[in-house]
DNA sequence: TTGTATGCGTTATCAC
DNA sequence: GTGATAACGCATACAA
């Protein structure tokens, strides 16, 4: 374990010279900081980073707060952030809370202990509000919000586009000639869900159809909820369904399945994330696509340029089978 | 910023105390403790870990290095690991290497410097041999290598059961009537790879056929390879392929798809991982799987436990419709 | 440009 | 059972 003082006096200079040379002070001398550089790498120098944030008060960890890492869409997006957070020499500690309020909180105090350079959260489904936040990280800590936010909170956000995002999706299905149109809408206690419901309601009020509660679900984002839904879907007499997440719709698709109803002859379907499942299952789904690589990086770069404002990422809707009941356009990958 | 100073001076003992009270130590009143344990939860104190690291010479990190982070199987081991490892008091602090030799050096120098209480590692196709990882993190950190690993480093293993899985695997489509069946084989610089080729030869040679090196297929372990050599495979007259990954085998029936070739009637096929798209797609895709959830856990307890054995954990075969020739079992999700 | 002195918050080793 | 003291390795304010 070599530290600055065995290269200080190896050098004949003393630690704060070391110190100052390692970490490119223009107050040394080049020659000096040269021959301090060959030396560590030559006694195979690596700095204490647990000294070194201790002293500075605070870690080169960035933190990411997911509520599952094993979707493809929050893998996706600490793959974002992890590239750019890296170029810039961060690390980053991920926590999943498995969608729970309390390992939340845990995960939030942990990365507070750490004094880590910045939090980027996007929130579990039973977190109503921001107050754990605001409160376990205090005032001093940057906070990235990304996808579930609460807009109450400080700090920058990354969000996607929900609103347009849903009014195209459902616009598109009523384009396509369905007539009873419900949605998969997913927790009311996310802003993104609630965002994604007003979406649908517009695109089916603009159209002249009735907004019907009976055929809003909620809490329906999972396969089996998305089952469940579904069936009381064909019970209400929907011919189509705009679903807020991918899974429901996947469990929607194999409810018809089950009652023999035709995608998208007699029933249309899109969903939303873009799980690279939705390309390879038959019939294909369609999906609204979030690109959450981008968001992942957008919120890396917004901390590193200490943004606090509002970034939209937008959505892109993406046509497959399930929803083209017309067959008129080309179905894409 | 409350610290066991604060706690002491409010409770008229010394720092020394309220560590050794904070730390359970026996050799402290039951009534200090207690007193010491209110205080610290009246004032909001939160132990400084990087203080505490620093002094202890050690962190309470565990690094887990992984090729890709968004690949549900090295997501579903760093979830196992993560359960045990949390329950323990230990966080997880996750680098993906993006299968770069030079990101997985980076990786651990990183973690190294850390001094994490240890590292799991699933190394880079690019890693050839384990030289960097014994001469980075010594002889002192704890390692636990699991799924690709490298049988000459010390520490634990967790590896799949790779040599059977695949003699099952292949043994199945030989039982299924396939008569010339090759293999997309992976990269040979894996140990893994190179044990499910064998596998496959043994149960090629056991049913009397030919091992013939023409129709196995090297670095094919992605999309884009499994549909090259996928054609290549019908070209050398074979209606059957054993593939040692999943997104391979996808690529080789897209491409077995567009020449029209039928499965499995006339083209059998069998993926490994298990990754959850094989059974959404169609046909579904037969798979061997891997466990990886529980391949985590175990990796996990390996060291807790201070294990150095090698653990294997069984694959299973997983039968749906793209080796099912007969129509003889039950497709499964 | 370099050296001196100090402290980050905690824990371990002594004493008492 | 508790207190005093030192040290973990580094970074900075200040002095020179």
């Amino acid at each position: 374990m070599v530290t600055i003082s065995d290269i200080a006096s190896a050098l004949g200079v003393t630690p704060s010279t070391v110190s100052r040379a390692l970490a490119g002070s223009p107050r040394v001398k080049a020659e000096t900081r040269a021959a301090v550089d060959e030396m560590a790498r030559k006694m195979g120098y690596e700095r204490n980073i647990m000294a070194s944030n201790l002293r500075k008060g605070r870690s080169d960890i960035v933190g990411v707060v997911v509520p599952l890492i094993n979707r493809e869409f929050f893998a996706n997006i600490i793959g974002g952030a992890e590239s750019v957070l890296n170029a810039a020499g961060y690390n980053v500690l991920i926590c999943q809370t498995k969608e729970s309020f309390e390992s939340e909180v845990k995960a939030l105090r942990t990365l507070r202990n750490y004094h880590v350079a910045a939090i980027m959260i996007s929130h579990s489904i039973e977190s109503e509000n921001g107050d754990h936040i605001r409160e376990i990280i205090g005032e001093r800590m940057p906070l990235v919000q990304f996808d579930r936010v609460f807009p109450d909170l400080p700090g920058a956000k990354i969000v996607g586009e929900n609103f347009e995002g849903a009014y195209k999706a459902t616009k598109y299905l009523i384009e396509q000639g369905y007539k009873r149109i419900g949605t998969l809408a997913g927790y009311m206690t996310c802003l993104l869900y609630r965002e994604r419901l007003e979406g649908y309601r517009k695109a089916i009020e603009d159209s002249g159809m009735e907004y019907d509660e009976s055929i809003v679900f909620h809490d329906t984002i999972v396969y089996d909820k998305g089952r469940e839904s579904c069936l009381k879907a064909i019970d209400a007499g929907c011919d189509a369904l705009y679903s807020a997440g991918d899974f429901s719709a996947l469990g929607a698709i194999d409810e018809l399945k089950l009652h023999g109803i035709d995608i998208p002859s007699r029933f249309g379907i899109i969903g939303t994330a873009n799980e690279s499942f939705t390309a390879l299952m038959t019939p294909s789904l369609s999906s609204l696509g979030q690109h959450p690589y981008e968001m992942g990086q957008a919120a890396a770069r917004a901390f590193l340029e200490g943004r606090t404002d509002t970034e939209v990422i937008p959505m892109e809707l993406l046509l497959r089978q399930s929803s083209n009941r017309n067959n008129d356009i080309q179905c894409q990958k």
